[in-house]
Parts: C-alpha cells; sequence; structure tokens
DNA sequence: GCAAAGATTGCACACTACGCAAGGTTTTGA
DNA sequence: TCAAAACCTTGCGTAGTGTGCAATCTTTGC
C-alpha cells in the first residue's frame, strides 16, 4: 500500500481533531466553541483544521464508517430468508459501530441539539441508504420495494442508536433488537387488517 | 384574531425572502448567493433578512406545512384498517404540499445540494414524526411499532416527493401510491419468508 | 541524497450572524 | 382621536467562518 506513514499520520490527526471538536462539544455546546480552540485543543493551526474538515461540525462527525463491502456482498448473495438476511446485516453493522461508542455517544450528543451535523449525517446515509437499495435490487424485484426496506433498515439503526443512548444498561445489540421488533411488528400491523 | 396587518405583513416578508432565495438559489446555487443579494432581491436590508431567518438555508427552508390538528385527530380516531387510515393521512398531507409545488420543487433543488438545509429540514421532519408517533401509539400498543410506523410515513412522503421531482408528468398523488405500493410491499417481504 | 509531492502555516479577505441603539409604523385603549 | 406601548426596520460594530495564495518544511520514491 503506497498509503504509508504520510496516510497514517493523516487519519490520524483527523481523529484527534474529532477527538477534540467532540470533547469541547459535549462540555461547551458546539455553538460555544470556535474553530480556534479546536484546533489549539489539536495542536494545530487554524487554517490545518480547515484542511482535514470543511467546518467544525463535519470534525464533530468525522468519517463514520460505511456498510463494509463483505456486509453488502452477503447481503446480496444470501440465500436465506430475506428479514433474517437483513437483521444479520444490521447487526453485523452495529457491530462494526460499537467498536467506537465513546465517539458514537459524543456524535449523538451533538445531533441532538446540531442542525448542521445532522444535515452532515443526512448526506453520508442518502449514499449508504443508496447502496442499500441498489443491493436489496436484486433481493426483491420491484425498486419501491428495495428503496422501502433500505429505509426500513437504515432508520433502524438511527433508532437503536437513540435507544442506546436514552436507555442505560441496554447494550447496542440488544437496542437492534427492540428496534427490530418494532419493525417487523409495524409490518405486521401493515399487512394483517386489525381491528 | 389579534394577529392582524402587522402579523400578515410578516408572514408576507417571510414568504418574499423564501421566494427570493429559492429563485437564486436555483439560478446560481444557493452557496454562490449571499444573503445580501437576497436581502436586496426581496428589498430589504441585510439586517431584516435576519430578523426572519437564522441563516439562507433556513430561508431556502421556509416554513414547510406541518401535520395538521385535525388529519392527526383523525388519523387517532380513526376506527378502520390502520394501513388505510395511515394511506389517508398521507394521502392529505400530500394534498396539502400539492398547494405550493413551484416552492416544493425549488426547495427540493437546493437539498440536493446543500447539507445545512438538510439538517434544517430534518430536525423540522424529528419533530413531526414524534407527533405522529405519538398519535400512532394509541393505536398500536407498542412504542417501538408506532415509531416504526411513524418512520415509514415521513419517509414515504420524502420518497414520493423525490419521486415526483424525477418522474416528470407524475402528480404527487400518483408518486405517492407507488411508494406506497413500495412500502406495503416491503412489509410483506418482512413477514412472509420467500424463497 | 535529491527532486517531486504533500503538509502546515500566516496572512488577507469576503462573508455570516448577531447585539445594540436610533428611528419609524402599527396597535391599543382611554 | 391621540398618545403610549409594542413592534419593525435599519445602520453600525464586531466576533467568527472559510478559502486562496505563497512561503516553508516533511515525506516519498528513485
Amino acid at each position: 500500500m503506497t498509503l504509508s506513514l504520510r496516510e497514517k499520520r493523516r487519519q490520524e490527526t483527523a481523529r484527534d481533531i474529532q477527538k477534540s471538536t467532540l470533547e469541547l462539544a459535549v462540555s461547551h455546546d458546539l455553538d460555544n466553541v470556535t474553530t480556534e480552540e479546536i484546533a489549539a485543543a489539536a495542536g494545530i493551526s487554524t487554517r490545518t483544521f480547515f484542511n482535514y474538515y470543511a467546518n467544525k461540525e463535519a470534525a464533530a462527525i468525522g468519517h463514520p464508517p460505511s456498510f463494509r463491502d463483505d456486509e453488502i456482498e452477503a447481503l446480496r448473495t444470501g440465500s436465506g430468508d430475506l428479514a433474517a438476511d437483513l437483521k444479520l446485516f444490521l447487526d453485523r453493522h452495529i457491530a462494526t459501530l460499537a467498536g467506537d461508542e465513546d465517539i458514537l455517544r459524543m456524535v449523538g450528543k451533538v445531533l441532538q441539539s446540531n442542525e448542521k451535523a445532522r444535515g452532515i449525517l443526512d448526506g453520508f446515509l442518502m449514499t449508504e441508504r443508496h447502496v442499500l437499495t441498489e443491493c436489496l435490487s436484486e433481493r426483491v424485484g420491484n425498486r419501491q420495494t428495495a428503496a422501502a426496506l433500505a429505509s426500513y433498515a437504515t432508520d433502524a439503526i438511527g433508532r437503536a442508536i437513540f435507544l442506546w443512548e436514552h436507555a442505560k444498561s441496554m447494550s447496542l445489540n440488544e437496542a437492534l433488537d427492540v428496534v427490530w421488533g418494532g419493525v417487523i411488528d409495524a409490518s405486521r400491523v401493515l399487512i394483517k387488517p386489525n381491528r
């Protein structure tokens, strides 16, 4: 790999900046923190800060893990029940996210009060949802069906993180299970006429 | 109503500013438009612009119609099949949105490229989804189920608008029908084991 | 070890967003 | 009807954001 010392440093710096940003944001609210303060905390100049992130909200979000190629591939070529395959896919992705619980928690806090940060994350999720839609299109014939399923899935991740953040003593895994139960139940309600 | 001439003017000005913002945004891309230009186009001072909106992205979004109280009430007290009631609810809301097709189209264009605007709309939709979740909680026992249904519904509106914007010669109503078909189909896929 | 590529930084500058205070308009109610 | 209260608009000042440019330093590949 050509991306050696230089690339490694870059990723480290990017992560340092994110951590500095999140720590300041959690204690003082991101809106009350200046890029100058963040840069100072990360040990770089203000100018360099902007070489890494377009703005402080982007620095707070950082570079969240995308769906991994092998996760997507497993879902595309899966041969089991689609609901089970999709749940497995989400479980795997949640496991990836669980590797950075502290950052996840701080990002969640920022998202609660910062519109711009939400927009940035939303843009990222839009891309992810698109990837997932493409993948699911090969499992179900209809594109709208695939789009709906992709929405269900990414939303479920979001709600699981939200639940995990608010219900103490619940792991990310458990939160996803609870949320997924709601997804399945909601689907049942829409199909089987009730009352 | 105490909100007479003064309040009316306020709403008119707010709308004028939104229109000026959107027209400039569609022709030049919002990022390349300054608040000064928008203010000039709307015939007000820059300072006054900020008395109406916190930033140009908020001006572009404006004040989208919330779910109306009677729409929510109808859904809460509805006694039919929940899927049918929910679809009716969405039809009514889409009809409300259809009253401002030109603005809707321009807002859509801004949302494609502007993260901050997406975040602002997202915050608004978060509130709407919460209202809907509360309402649906009274129809289905489980809160997670209600949350999932509320997500399905608000996402469906978003996808319907997207489809309407990209598929010419399709009305908002028709777009919603197509999207809703996908939602139902997706639910079916999750319930009935396929393959 | 050296040239090319890349990273960091300071400086300058346009733009954003808001507090404040001065002046104008609308509303209220006596 | 008219004066006080409430509200609106605006200019000015200022802290903060984000970027182009050029100088300087570090890493890389040969």
